[in-house]
DNA sequence: CTGTGTGCAAACACTTTGCAGGTGT
DNA sequence: ACACCTGCAAAGTGTTTGCACACAG
């Protein structure tokens, strides 16, 4: 269930640092802040090198940006089918619980249509919800 | 069309700060951030004083906090009829606009039901739509 | 008069930038 | 060999805290 994802598939070099946050995401199903991230590869990375790369996977569609809902950001894997360096496609619900702090994308759940008033174009949703989730009962 | 609210009503102690922040909030339609409000007063007051006014009208449930998409944070008056010091209760959309960079309440959009996986509780709801707004065409 | 609001300075958290040196290909 | 990554230091931004004084009620 583990999604497999390479450096080379996206056109990267090959680094230390990158496989780890590369595969600190593949195993953790919540998303993911640079503080996070540089805990769980025990401060072997600097502050910085850490926030490099997450640009980079970024740019490359690799990761997506998610907002907390307090001001925080996070970082998830994007689904590899629908996300390049050029665009972005997200239309999942994201969720965060407030017992745990866990904030996970719900990519069964996509995001209903909604019709704007006259005038408006979209180009971007984002659907953030809060609450308690299952592990936290 | 605009509204009118007093800081009595609200059992507040009349200030010039606060009537300058709540009369900026009535006479515009977009969010407003804390550097917005800091120049439309023209930096008459201390940023650190508008940061607790605004923080003393989320608590009394005058205004309500909107994120704008990329980590800022603004805000807007709430509906007086949903929200009081005790709760909140929001689920219009937002709408930032791309071109202007203007962030507004869509109260006549409402937020559809959205059904979560079970064991999901929803507690807060907060959905953002960027695109264009009819002002930039 | 009393409690609350304000201004200033400073701390804090998060993120970005510049530069010199190290590493992947 | 060269381009690109990394680490360190420092700066930038947004927000909060502590304290002394001012002001509304």
């Amino acid at each position: 269930m583990v999604k497999v994802l390479s450096l080379k598939s996206f056109n990267l070099r090959h680094t230390e640092c990158r496989e780890s946050v590369l595969h600190a995401f593949s195993y953790c199903k919540a998303a993911l802040s640079q503080g996070d991230l540089e805990q769980s590869i025990d401060d072997k990375y600097d502050r910085v090198t850490i926030y490099r790369t997450l640009k980079t996977f970024l740019e490359k569609g690799i990761i997506h940006k998610i907002l907390d809902g307090q001001g925080g950001t996070k970082y998830a894997l994007c689904e590899t089918s629908t996300c390049t360096s050029e665009t972005h496609q997200h239309d999942h619900v994201h969720f965060k619980c407030k017992l745990c702090g866990d904030t996970t994308c719900i990519n069964s759940v996509n995001i209903p249509s909604i019709s704007l008033p006259k005038g408006y174009q979209r180009e971007e949703i984002n659907l953030l919800i809060e609450g308690s989730c299952p592990n936290c009962q």
